[in-house]
Formats: structure tokens, C-alpha cells, sequence
DNA sequence: CGAGTAATTGATACTCCTCAAAATGGGTGG
DNA sequence: CCACCCATTTTGAGGAGTATCAATTACTCG
């Protein structure tokens, strides 16, 4: 446990999960519900490490979470982000594939891969929940490459807003629990192109942005029409 | 069937299946060796079709397929290369995300989507074998993320050199089955950066280039050095 | 051998990264 | 409550690298 920098925090009240649960395979909510121990994780805690033995899966409860890699030369590629009702750290093999990290200050529901494995095993009802998880994993990826195939910073952006817009169901206005520097990472750009690009979005009347992390969406369809 | 194009050759003798089998789940490779029919595809004939229901499930025995995705703007993005022992349309939902075809003379095991998961229903195993190609669909998914996530055309042309020689493990050298195109539209380059990068690469003594189609890596520490 | 496709190579324009600096915002301490 | 500091974000100017346009060369197949 200590190994993984979990907040001791006290057990305030923990939110109900309502948000996107509706998405996931309901019989894994279901043992997460009833078997996995809350956690509160404090912004910029790591839940795991690349390469670390994968021991535990986490559903983010509320807060938000990314996974990333490090190159050799420095740079940081954010794999994915993470919101309530997402599960982390599934996929992994034996090792984690990258490390992860709370943006915010972040609840996550633990429960250890071998008593998930067990109770798989025996229930082919969680067992397909899991491979659920791993084909939504699968096509996450597959929507990541797509965006980072796309040539021209505007056309990643947008790319993402649209994406996220869509995941939060927050309206058209939401709040990002990313940095710009998370953001650029995401899509494999510098946090100058992609303010320069906000910027730009914002003068073309767009977007809003209300504040640096506040955004609105003022004219969706024409920005879902500038990507497929 | 007619729909999908597949040649309606004769029954020639089959190769048998040795290369790369060994990374696949054996009870998969079991189930299509003996419920599998078997069948001869002519270059450029597409195996399915984005948006079509997904009705079979194949795993190729000989040549090379590739499935891709169109923008709107007519731009094309290679999603994954599959080469002998590998799956394809395993991780599609009701619909395939994308069009698979064939890059070469291409022999393909086809099964129906239903019969496998009749049988996975009944044999943990097999569930079980669906799963972890579903996961290696998805750790592919997360490098071919990685390497268009890189600056530079040399990076992602050397990235793509170095992990298709470890699939096809002939030594050094081997042959792409893929055009330059195919091969831009997978980097998310243009052909004309690719056909110069593998020039540069040549001139620099990193690559030899036989033919377009044969490369042999004469350094091939060299070039891992300059990824990760 | 000839036609059509694929691949290579050159010159130019444009986009984004790099280096640099200013502005905004949040938090702490006086 | 205000002033200060630090981190984040924004904006600017210049340069590196790739897309684009154009043309030539190499290759494949009939």
C-alpha cells in the first residue's frame, strides 16, 4: 500500500458514482460497489509506476487521472485520461504499461488483481466485463491515434474538446482537470501551440473560455465538422 | 461471403502455419485449425469493410493485411499491419471499426463471429484467449499511439523499422509487403518524407535498401538506440 | 518492349518547435 | 486586506522540418 502513495486521508464522505457508470459492464461496477476498498488521492499522487508489478485496479470515483510514458529524451507522452466511472490500470499485463497520476485530488475504488482474477474465474459474466474493458481500452486507443495521425494543431485540439465534451456530458461547458502541459503531451504538441491554438479557436468565436481550464463549446457541429 | 471479395481460388495447397504462432493463444490457434475454413485473398481485395457488421473473425496464414480508416477530406490512416499468426476483426463490436485489406497474395482462416463465441461460451479457455487478443490489440494500439506521437520523421520511420523486423524476426533483413503509401498513411507522413528518410537513413550506413521492398537494418543497435 | 504505376528527388511555402519575455492567477505571509 | 512570490499561461520572433507542387527515374506487368 505505502508503495503506491495513497493518500492516508480520513474517510470523509465519498460521492455517490453516478456519472458514466451507465457505460461500463454493470457486473464489475457491481463488485467494485461491493468489494473494492475508497481511497482519496491527493493531486499529482501516483497510483502506480511503469513497470511496477500490476497488483491492483482502481475505478476513478470522482477527480480525474492520466497514465503516461516517459522517453529517453525527456519528453512525456500521456497515454489517457481518466474521469468517474473509468477503470485504471486494467489492461496492464504483469507490469503496468505506464504510470499514473491523479490530476486532481482524486477518489479511486481499489481492489487487488488477483481477487478480481479469482472471481473471474469463476463467473463468465465478469469475465466477459473485463474483456468489455479491455476492447473500450482497445478502441480509446485506437480514437488516440487517430487524433495524433491528424496533421495540424488545430485539428488535434479540436479533436480533443469534441471528445471530451462528449465524455463529461457536462453540457457544452466543462472544466479541464488537465494542465495545458498534460494537454500538449495528450497531443503530442508544446503547451505553446496549444494555447496559441485555444487562443485562436476563441478569436474564431468557436469557444469559450472563461478561464484557463473553463471552456464552452459555442459552435459544436462546426467543430465536429472540421474533423470525420 | 460474396460480399466480401474473397477470391474464390482454388484450393491449392495451403502453407502451413509456423511463423509467429507460438505468440498467440494455443487454444485460439486450436479452435481456427480445425473449425476454420481456409481461403486465398488477391492483393488489394478488402477482407471487410468499415461499418459493416462484423459477421467473421480471420487470422492470417500467409501474406499481409492491413485495415485503415478515411477522413472526410480523403486522407487515409493505417490502423495496424497484421502479418501470419496474427488476428484480424477479432476487436470489432457488432460493426468493424475499419476496412481490412490485403496488402499481398494473402491466405486468411475465416470463422464466423457467432461460432466462436458459441464455443467461448462453453470453454473458459477459449473466453479467456479472446481476451488476451483483445489486450495485445490494444498494447499494439498503444505503440503505433507512441510512434505517431513522435517528432521527426526519422524516429517514426526508424520506430516502425525496428518493431516490424521483430515481428517478422527473419534476421536483418526482411521485405515490406506494403507500399510507401501504405507505409506513410500508417506514420502519418507523406510518401515523399518517407522515400527520404529511408534514402537518409541509407546514406547515413543505418539501413540497407536492396530494392524499395527489402531493408536489412546493418545497425540495428543503432537504430533502437534513437527510440526509446 | 511499352505503358502505367510506384518511388525518388528537387524547390518552395507553411506550420510548428525553439528560445525569449511578458502577463495572469493562486497561494502565502505580513 | 494587500503585497509578494511562484507556477502556469499567454504571446512574440526566428528557425528547423515537413507538406506541397513539380518533375524525373525505376519498376512491374501485360
Amino acid at each position: 500500500m505505502a508503495t503506491y502513495n495513497l493518500a492516508t486521508a480520513p474517510r470523509t464522505v465519498i460521492e455517490p458514482l453516478r456519472a458514466r457508470s451507465a457505460d461500463q459492464p454493470c457486473c464489475l461496477c457491481d463488485t467494485f460497489d461491493e468489494d473494492a476498498t475508497t481511497h482519496i488521492i491527493a493531486a499529482g499522487r501516483e497510483l502506480f509506476r511503469q513497470s511496477e508489478p500490476s497488483y491492483k485496479v482502481f475505478r476513478v470515483r470522482a477527480g480525474a487521472v492520466a497514465t503516461y510514458r516517459l522517453f529517453s529524451d525527456g519528453r512525456r507522452q500521456v497515454m489517457s485520461f481518466y474521469l468517474p466511472g473509468d477503470f485504471v490500470g486494467m489492461e496492464a499485463g504483469v507490469e503496468y504499461g505506464a504510470t499514473a497520476v491523479a490530476l486532481t485530488q482524486a477518489t479511486v475504488d481499489v481492489m487487488r488483481r488477483s481477487e478480481l482474477s479469482d472471481l473471474a474465474s469463476s463467473d463468465p459474466r465478469l469475465s466477459r466485463a473485463l474483456w468489455q474493458v479491455s476492447l473500450r481500452a482497445f478502441h480509446r486507443s485506437e480514437e488516440h491515434a487517430l487524433v495524433l495521425a491528424r496533421h495540424g494543431a488545430v485539428e488535434r485540439v479540436v479533436a480533443f474538446l469534441v471528445d471530451f465534451a462528449a465524455r463529461t456530458r457536462a453540457g457544452s461547458a466543462f472544466e479541464l482537470p488537465m494542465t495545458r502541459q498534460d494537454l500538449a503531451d495528450y497531443l503530442g504538441l508544446t503547451i505553446h501551440t496549444v494555447s496559441r491554438t485555444l487562443s485562436q479557436l476563441e478569436a474564431s468565436g468557436l469557444i469559450e473560455a472563461r478561464s484557463s481550464r473553463v471552456v464552452r463549446l459555442l459552435q459544436p457541429e462546426s467543430l465536429e465538422g472540421m474533423l470525420q
